[in-house]
DNA sequence: TTGTAGGCGTTATCAG
DNA sequence: CTGATAACGCCTACAA
């Protein structure tokens, strides 16, 4: 691997004077300038990173911290934040925290390690973040939170507004009639699970609907908490009419305890999800969900970041995308009043509907 | 931040036994040892990895370049290894292809410039990867290929068994009494598109069923291909009755045309995908797939690689992982003869059978 | 067993 | 405008 000395020997100048050429950090005169660019282009000379990073005490990565790049929401952050970091050649190293408080302060910790331009975050929960963060805007070095907030946070940050996607839906079913409305929230540490619990009650507020206590579940976001609190939900009395699931993967939780327990979606009950996942294109019925991109979570993040890494520095940003509502066949009117008991099967009975149709 | 010599300093040592007792290069006597310990402790000293890294010539990033984080299967992979990877203390350096030739090319000429202990690469074609990769090994840097090779590549792989997987559910079709078996397949310069084709046509071959060239059809791996693909074998005479789909996004965009068409799986078109993501679980029907676990691609990969980096000098190893046929509710056996050509409709109708059933 | 010093590849300062 | 040269923080002979 070629280096500076050897471009300048071949471009029999000094090194330094390569380096002006490479960081246009002073005038060259032109016939030396082309003899450089020269030797740089017969030895594909690229300058080493790590000596560069080490000299100007700043790379040109990104650290970019999520909880679990295997649930489906988070990829599209990353990938949002990609290729916005990448057209701007910086690079991205992803540090999965698998929601454990731990593995994050662990990666915070060593992260700085390797003199990170910035950082992107979905915070694991409530820690202490805004700790460690303080350490790494003092080394100047600037941090984003996506999604979710540590308690506290007064950096940048990019959120859906989770409160009125929530508002949203509730209020969607309403109109259309339900009035033993449920959630299953995600962990209520995280900002987003609690501020769409928020809008969701009030919904209920607005329109004087009681909320029974035990309508609101809480659990983790993936799909056997939302299974798990859907069978409890749908067992009790009165049964809820329609769910609204913290985010997709409960709802599609939500969606199997459904069928399990023989009752039909959305004739039994109704469902709206929140990320609009595009899973919910083909689940069965498709799935109604309050739309957040993900893909524009990141790239703004990522766009904030590149601008307080140049420099930027105003007072910290609270971007707030707004979500729309995405109605599919998951929703309709609460089954009419008599036969709010309909029983309930034990065994998954999914395939019941296509026998009989066989058979006609 | 604290340097080196800073905890020298404090332990009243001298920069160098510092070194020797992270590194335990050298016998430190017991109470040095315990002074420097003592300061690393109080101070929060972490070396710095790019200083460390420029000395030692390697660092302890690892290189990974994907084609998608967006396509559900690459999540895995990626999680796979970045597990492995972080239980040794190494870190991810993740980059996005695009299934774009020449992005794969710039990062992977930019990554070595961070000096990455390896490299893992799920190739976005046919390139001359390995000609880059060459370089690499050169520089005693370590590739791992993953679940699709570059063409004539003499590296480290691992892959699943695709031919066998497409084998497999091409031969649970056939025993389902299909004989009008199609197949959509990925790019087929992509060497696991090719060989699930040819586990297909090795399945068809061995029952002496005759293969309509038509009913071979190439696109891309994504739902939008597998989707305008199904319309374009559903409308050829005489229909198809089964469907193996090069992966599960294919058979997701399958489904969705299928049902437009006014036809059913499984009673009209039996359906299996590969890959076995989570979503085939939640779609209507449940999708039938050849399951192959990313995640052990990624971890399978990270493992071969660590060895490579601890000095592992053994010839090319090609991990190839079983797959398993997963089935569910997407196949059937093929609609009795005589209504071969059950008329298409035109529009989506996917509510119909609720309609009907709502009125019994 | 411990300390000293050279150098990894850059950038940045400062003479000339 | 150009060229030496001194860091950046760490590792590692080698010397003491």
């Amino acid at each position: 691997m070629a280096n500076m000395k050897q471009i300048a020997q071949m471009a029999r100048v000094s090194i330094g004077t390569v380096s002006h050429v490479l960081n246009n950090s002073a005038g060259v005169r032109e016939h030396l300038r082309r003899r450089v660019l020269q030797a740089v282009q017969t030895a594909r000379y690229q300058p080493n990173q790590l000596a560069r990073g080490l000299r100007r005490d700043k790379t040109d990565m990104i650290g970019m911290i999520i909880p679990d790049i295997t649930n489906p929401f988070f990829p599209a952050v990353v990938r949002g934040a990609e290729d916005v970091a990448f057209s701007n050649s910086y690079r991205l190293i992803l540090c999965n925290t698998d929601n454990d408080h731990s593995k994050e302060l662990a990666h915070l910790n060593e992260l700085h390690t390797y003199l990170p331009a910035g950082l992107i975050v979905i915070p694991s929960n409530f820690s202490d973040l805004t700790v460690q963060a303080e350490r790494y805007r003092r080394a100047g070095t600037g941090v984003v939170c996506v999604d979710r907030l540590p308690k506290n946070w007064s950096g940048d940050s990019v959120t859906a507004d989770n409160e009125q996607g929530a508002y949203d839906a509730t209020r969607c079913l309403v109109k259309l009639g339900h009035t033993r409305l449920a959630t299953i929230t995600g962990p209520l540490h995280l900002t987003n699970a609690k501020e769409r619990l928020s809008g969701f009650k009030r919904a209920m507020r607005e329109v004087k609907l009681l909320l029974n206590p035990e309508y609101v579940q809480e659990t983790t976001f993936d799909k056997r908490g939302g299974y798990l609190k859907t069978l409890t939900l749908l067992r009790l009395l009165p049964r809820p009419t329609a769910i609204f699931a913290g985010n997709d993967m409960i709802a599609l939780g939500a969606l199997l305890a459904i069928r399990e327990l023989g009752l039909n979606c959305p004739k039994d009950v109704s469902l709206i999800g929140f990320d609009d996942l595009d899973l919910g294109e083909t689940t069965d019925p498709s799935l109604s969900s309050v739309s957040q991109s993900g893909y524009q979570l990141g790239t703004r993040a990522a766009s904030i970041l590149l601008d307080r890494i140049q420099g930027d520095k105003s007072p910290a940003k609270h971007l707030v995308l707004e979500t729309s509502l995405d109605l599919r066949n998951s929703v309709a009117p609460p089954p009419s009043g008599n036969r709010v008991t309909k029983p309930l099967k034990r065994r998954n009975r999914r395939d019941g509907q296509e026998i009989v149709h066989a058979t006609s």
